[in-house]
DNA sequence: TATTGTTATACTCTATAACTATA
DNA sequence: TATAGTTATAGAGTATAACAATA
């Protein structure tokens, strides 16, 4: 009949101790399971992470302008006019005038942005809770303190290279 | 004249609690901090991550072939298949005749690759303990129990990517 | 001169699909 | 028919560089 499947689906089966030593590596597979469960959540509002991302920090700092919610965001300038774009082009944005500096804009969410955004973050934060569903309030809250520690660290942010 | 620099380089100023909320936005950021560390580190050895982690499941198992490569690094065949390439063009791993099945490959370190290996590993680990300067062994560890947990939680395997 | 937003471009990573040579 | 490895290709995602409008 049937084989025996080297791999059922889930289990590796294979040593991989050597590499699970590092923290990275560890990182990087938490970090893709929760991205790939999260990824159809948004994609069925039509959102992607970086456009989702966009409009909680724009919610959180209306009329934030393009450069600013790049450095919000850790993304170049010229990314984020791809998001923008994608925001606007779906109604959930605008760019609006700027008094005093014709340059650049100010972006707010439009009605249908906050009903959309609404919806989203609850479900993102349904997603998180089934993800978080093995971890207690308490190991939440301290998981989320070590990855900001992590990403604080004194040694991080200088940002070059090494 | 002067004005109010938005950001000086490194502190965010702008509030991004509202994506704070979400644990997948830490530990993409976490991670990427260590990602960003560490790519300078392997680059100085001629390694790129994907082929450091590929040279630390090859140590773990010897004579293992690309498909089994592929299943414990959670990556397509096709992706294999380019990073052995490098990791033969740099004389570190061969490609060995398998008695009994000409199909596949028995991938192996050569002295040259045990060699860079234990470079690598140790630089690796310096650098681990460098971004990790600021947690304890109890939390490190700890860090690493809640990550694999995310990792194998019930709902994270069964899917398909989407 | 410097900055905002923009465009064009390129590079990395990874997936899919089709192919070959075996099994 | 199924599997191992390969190739070609395409799609995200993101970065760099150059430019126009404005400061």
């Amino acid at each position: 009949m049937k084989r025996i499947k080297t791999s059922p689906a889930s289990a590796p089966a294979l040593k991989d101790a050597n590499l699970r030593r590092f923290m990275g590596y560890n990182m990087k597979r938490a970090y893709l399971t929760i991205d790939a469960g999260l990824r159809p959540v948004l994609e069925g509002l039509g959102l992607r992470p970086a456009t989702f991302s966009a409009l909680a920090v724009i919610v959180d700092n209306p009329d934030i302008t393009q450069t600013m919610l790049g450095q919000a965001l850790h993304i170049e300038r010229s990314g984020v006019v791809l998001i923008v774009d994608d925001l606007e082009a779906a109604d959930l944005i605008t760019r609006n005038k700027v008094e005093g500096d014709r340059r650049s804009y100010a972006l707010r969410l439009t009605l249908k942005g906050r009903k959309l955004w609404a919806r989203a973050r609850q479900m993102v934060e349904d997603h998180d809770n089934l993800i978080l569903a093995g971890l207690s309030p308490q190991e939440r809250t301290l998981l989320k303190d070590l990855l900001n520690r992590i990403e604080t660290a004194p040694l991080a942010e200088p940002g070059e290279t090494t």
